[in-house]
DNA sequence: TCATCATTCACCCGAAAGGATGATTTAACC
DNA sequence: GGTTAAATCATCCTTTCGGGTGAATGATGA
């Protein structure tokens, strides 16, 4: 697997980065007979270090997986199958597409003739099925989902 | 009451938790007798400490640059040209991403550690800019004019 | 130094969206 | 004929969004 592999690949680097920092300091130690260096000092490197190192390790580690999302979901999927299999019906499905073009409630009950309530519900039960709260997370689940371009 | 944020958050907790640190370890030091804990120990736990909160802190800074840089399809387009024709600011682009996200304002405010009021400001200003009125449509529009991927 | 822009925050108000619930009609299915 | 699902419409209530306006700060550059 490409994210486990990675990952260790990123745990293995810890371990020389650290390796790498206790020579320096143990030999800056003995070098230049720094022995009072306070403990704030030597903290605060190894945080700045760390903390660099985290940045770029999350950084990695996200990128990996959007990666593999990515591949998954870049199969062929057709709406007619992605709609069934997530339960959504036709109207349904219609109202989010209008959705997602950028229509209010009002406007889409306009443009399919029917009432404002009506597109209400209509939005209601997508935002159950695609267990979401908002317009803007259903349309992004939807894209992802393939249900709508 | 609206939230009293600044930017300097992350600065400001990662002073404090380096005094903390600091603290514990001459707690430990001294309470326990542990004067011969080797120089190991102690950069394995701040190294571990620190990474967790480099990670955290790099998910906090580098969330747009994730959001604006990744194209499923992989295909390069400067969506920085894009920005500068638009007249759209960095910061703009920013709520922009985690709008299309699908989060509330309040949410890109909280993710943004700034006041739910400058959020508001942010997108009355793209929506000037985008020529809309929605935020599904400025996330639409936005898209086509390849602001986010 | 002055002007400009980006960023931040605030307040008010009305519109839109969302949550919960119930109801009716029609069509399909066993 | 009874069951089920889809589509329709409704009311009540809360939250979120959007429009308008004003203002302070800081960085940038002419």
């Amino acid at each position: 697997m490409a994210q486990h592999t990675s990952t260790g690949k990123i745990v293995l680097f810890y371990g020389v980065a650290l390796a790498m920092l206790v020579f320096l300091l143990k030999y800056l130690e003995y070098r230049y007979l720094i022995h009072d260096l306070s403990v704030e000092v030597y903290l605060g490197v190894i945080a700045v270090f760390f903390t660099g190192l985290g940045i770029w390790a999350g950084f990695r580690l996200t990128i990996i997986k959007r990666i593999v999302r990515a591949d998954e979901t870049g199969n062929i999927i057709s709406d007619e199958e992605s709609r069934k299999r997530t339960g959504i019906s036709k109207r349904e499905q219609e109202v989010l597409a209008l959705m997602a073009s950028g229509l209010s409630n009002q406007e889409i009950a306009d443009k399919l003739f029917v009432s404002l309530n009506t597109i209400k519900t209509h939005t209601a039960n997508l935002f159950v099925k695609l267990d979401v709260s908002r317009r803007t997370q259903a349309i992004k689940k939807a894209k992802e989902l393939r249900l709508i371009p």
